[in-house]
RNA sequence: GCCCGGAUGGCGGAAUCGGCAGACGCGGAGGACUCAAAAUCCUUUGCCUUAAUCGGCGUGUGGGUUCGAGUCCCACUCCGGGCACCA
């Protein structure tokens, strides 16, 4: 489509203005109250795609927006450029990844800034920059020392056709590497944690004040799964010494309990088993442990048998003194509470099941009201009151809860409990391209945080990418071989580097003062600008990254690092919708991308921008179809026109219309301004489009005085400012010489938001039948008079006496007959 | 299975506190300008009925509360997402 400006020369010189001005570089000591806009730390894939537009159009609105309105807005950005990618591109092409990642850098830098976003860049930060690696891995001793890091086994996917370990994200669903197509085993590796589950408790509690939608608080919450319990031995009989652990979050049922069930994996099953039942149990064991993890919670579980075995032990019931057998199923998870569970089948479904196939006795503890109907098959799970159940009986379900953990803990058989789903963050990864561990291995004295005098450890370059399947730094002898801090003796490094998610945990506050090097940000820098007050990103963080980042600042604080900063990293967030396209998201893998570059010579940043505003709300997902790109066109339109009027010459007309105008002016003030601050971006543009539409008219129609025109077209040039800033900028200098991001917010007056004739609305029945025009503050017996005085109301109630009249001046009279 | 979110014209969507459903845009129809086209501008556009009005219907389905329901309550259908043997 033929334009009415230059775009892209206009663009281009705006976006060169801002970046020599250092326009929107920030100071620590900015005066200004603060503001910190942060968008999720990308991951360099090259060009900026279609959902990082969505991203950085909304940052960037609210960069400009809060400027306008007075604050000093922090406004970074950097890479989050460790990870895998850059990997897989270095064995395919025997490239280094630091010169791939540094290209994919490069190309995102330039089309976020082609797009017109505008950021701080003196604070760039890039995870794999030596000055961050040494952050990180001195945050990683740091949290070492507080004991908040530890080593264990933990088992790994490992491909033995590629020899490799996978991330979970290489094993497809059918539990098969996605390249090599084998089947992925679980092979035991000694790896780091973080012992994020000290915070399980704190970072559930906090959800609660946090300004963050529903849904992504929700699945926080699941996440964590806090539940509350108790824990209690089961004595085994025969073994004296022996107990069994079991957590349960039904206590009250203990009356029921039939049996019990240890995972698999549980240390106690070797000591238990008896010699008739050894080689069933083994069995089972083994083809546990091949069986992967996808696996055994495969969602057709259904129509799995419950796997298990008897152990030939048996322990006895604490509650009725019984003895119930004792058995292995892989329905029960080593990784949760203790590993073992005493088995109640009429009140848990999954007991239930098991019992069922193995016919083992069902004792129902708790009946609601009225009892179970007669036919009733399967476990009960919901309220009610205790029966068969001792000292139990006739309590209602929570009374005989807290009851029985009295009683266990009056007899020291067990306490109380609360148990998260939540385990710790295991970092290690078995990679090249990522943020070395600081660790060193002795034979004499064990493992070694690296000294702080020698970070940061770096990974060398002279590697050689083969696909051997093993990382490079395992096999680099100039790297392994290391001495011991301690005795001086030979010793190794370790050669895994951490998750990602570590680098994008601190980024954050990086920002803040990203020029120190003998700290990792200054506790000043960090206390003026934290927390952020808008984090925006896409919903597939919901979980992991805001949940590490939450931990990492919790724990940032309480070992010094962060002193005196609020406990939450991010006050507001916002998630935005996905971009998809014939129903599927549209990405790179997915080989649906439409590039925005295509739209940079025709509509422009501006229209791009603006088409990602008014699309829809934020918040929603969005499908990209054969109609779009008229919709992108219909917003290239609407600057075009606005361009038109704004460049017209004035037309000074009688000023017949100026006072509506003036109201309407001041009304979309109003309007704009209450859907930014409440992020609904399409309301906005059509509010704008509005009053374009009214003054254009208006102008035709010679109606309006100068001044009222130019008012209106000043203020819609500032409304749009943060959406369409190059278009705006390029407006606002030809009509005042100055910079219209500059300007202060359009303020209104509230006197003119609001009409002084209001339409009302007269109902009989609750159906309209006649309108007025009537003045904005009409009395209630005033309305009720003119609605009852119309002829049409009059005939329609036939001179009888109306049953009722609800008046709700100035909008509407209901009358009903 | 459990937990969230959603369903409004041909399409994207609006209706912020229970008060004229369909703002704004796309698409469609008609017209102006033009030798013609593009661009631009104007008019019109929920459905049925009608020459037009009048009238009737209408926010996934079925009930309910209310003078009045897209909005609140109950039950359900479908779609999307998260979690998924977590004891």
């Amino acid at each position: 489509m033929a334009r009415a400006f230059r775009v892209t020369e206009i663009e281009s010189k705006w976006q060169a203005f801002w970046l020599e001005n250092g326009t929107y570089e920030v100071d620590n000591d900015d005066p200004r109250p603060s503001f910190y806009a942060l968008c999720m730390y990308p991951y360099p894939s090259g060009s900026a795609h279609q959902g990082h537009v969505r991203n950085y159009t909304f940052g960037d609105l609210n960069v400009r927006y809060q400027t306008m309105k007075g604050f000093a807005v922090l406004s970074p950005f950097g890479f989050d450029s460790f990870g895998l990618p850059a990997e897989n591109a270095a064995i395919k092409t025997g490239r280094h990844p630091r010169e791939f990642t540094d290209e994919r850098i490069e190309e995102l830098r330039a089309s976020v800034r082609k797009l017109g976003a505008v950021y701080d860049w003196r604070r760039e930060v890039r995870s794999h920059d030596p000055r961050y690696i040494r952050w990180s891995q001195a945050i990683f001793l740091k949290f070492y020392e507080a004991g908040l890091v530890y080593r264990k086994m933990a088992p790994v996917n490992w491909c033995p056709g590629c020899t490799t370990v996978l991330a979970n994200e290489q094993v497809l669903a059918d539990g098969t590497c996605d390249r090599s197509g084998d089947i992925v085993e679980k092979r035991d590796l000694e790896q780091w944690f973080f012992r994020i589950t000290a915070y399980a408790d704190e970072l559930l509690a906090m959800l609660d004040d946090l300004e963050w939608p529903e849904r992504v608080k929700t699945m926080q919450r699941n996440w964590i799964g806090r539940s509350e319990g108790a824990e209690l031995t089961l004595k085994v009989e025969g073994h004296d010494d022996l107990g069994i652990e079991v957590f349960t979050t039904r206590p009250d049922t203990s009356f029921g309990m039939t049996y019990a069930v240890l995972a698999p994996e549980h240390p106690l099953v070797e000591a238990i088993t008896t010699a008739q039942c050894r080689s069933a149990v083994d069995a089972l064991r083994e083809s546990a442990a091949g069986a992967s993890e996808i696996e055994r919670t495969s969602s057709d579980n259904k129509t799995l048998d419950k796997r298990g075995a008897y152990t030939g032990a048996n322990v006895i019931n604490p509650f009725t003194g019984q003895a119930i057998p004792v058995y292995v199923a892989d329905y029960v998870l080593m990784g949760y509470g203790t590993g073992a569970i005493m088995a109640v089948p009429a009140e848990d479904e999954r007991d239930f099941a098991f019992a069922t196939t193995y016919g083992l006795p069902i004792i129902r503890t708790t009946e609601p009201k009225g009892g179970l109907p007669a036919d009733f098959e399967g476990a009960y799970t919901g309220s009610g009151i205790k029966v068969n159940s001792g000292f139990l009986d006739g309590l209602s379900v929570p009374v005989a809860k807290s009851k029985a953990i009295a009683w266990l803990e009056s007899e020291g058989i067990g306490r109380g409990t609360v148990n998260y789903r939540l385990r710790d963050w295991l970092v290690s990864r078995q990679r090249f391209w990522g943020c070395p561990i600081p660790i060193v291995y002795c034979d004499t004295c064990g493992a070694l945080p690296v000294p702080d005098d020698q970070l940061p450890v770096l990974a060398p370059d002279d590697v050689a990418f083969v696909p051997s399947g093993q990382s490079p730094l395992a096999t680099h002898q100039g790297f392994i071989s290391t001495t011991c801090p301690h005795c001086g003796k030979a010793a190794r490094r370790e050669s895994d580097t951490m998750d990602t998610f570590v680098d994008s945990s601190w980024y954050f506050l990086r920002f803040c003062d990203p020029f120190s090097d003998d700290v990792p940000f200054s506790p000043e820098a960090v206390q003026r600008w934290m927390p952020v007050d808008q984090y925006i990103g896409g919903i597939e963080h919901a979980i992991l990254h805001l949940l590490y980042a939450r931990f990492f600042t919790k724990a940032l604080i309480d070992v010094g690092f962060a002193p005196g900063i609020e406990r939450e990293p991010f006050k507001r967030l916002f998630t935005q919708g996905m971009i998809r396209m014939d129903g599927s998201k549209m990405s790179k893998s997915k080989g649906n991308l439409v590039a925005p570059t295509k739209y940079y010579e025709t509509v422009g940043a501006d229209g791009l921008r603006l088409f990602h505003l008014f699309v829809g709300p934020p918040a929603d997902d969005f499908d990209w179809t054969d109609q779009t790109d008229q919709v992108i066109d219909g917003c290239a339109r609407f600057l075009d026109r606005l361009w038109r009027l704004a460049v017209a010459d004035v037309i000074s007309g009688s000023g017949g219309k100026d006072d509506e105008m003036r109201r309407m002016t001041h009304r979309i003030i109003k309007k704009v301004t209450d859907d930014l601050d409440r992020w609904s971006y399409n309301t906005a543009v059509a509010g704008l489009m509005e009053l374009l539409n009214a003054t254009m008219k208006a102008r035709a129609e010679s109606e309006l005085g100068e001044d009222v025109l130019n008012h209106a077209v000043d203020t819609l040039i500032q409304l749009l400012a943060p959406m369409a800033p190059h278009v705006t900028a390029e407006l606002w200098e030809m009509r005042h010489g100055t910079h219209v991001h500059e300007q202060e917010w359009p303020t209104y007056d509230p006197d003119l938001v609001t009409e002084d004739t209001v339409t009302m609305v007269v109902q009989v029945n609750g159906k309209v039948k006649t309108k007025f025009e009537v003045a904005a503050d009409i009395s209630d017996d005033a309305a009720i008079a003119l609605a009852l005085g119309d002829e049409a109301i009059m005939s329609e109630l036939g001179g009888r006496e109306p049953s009722r009249v609800i008046a709700r001046p100035p909008k509407l009279v209901n009358i009903v007959r």
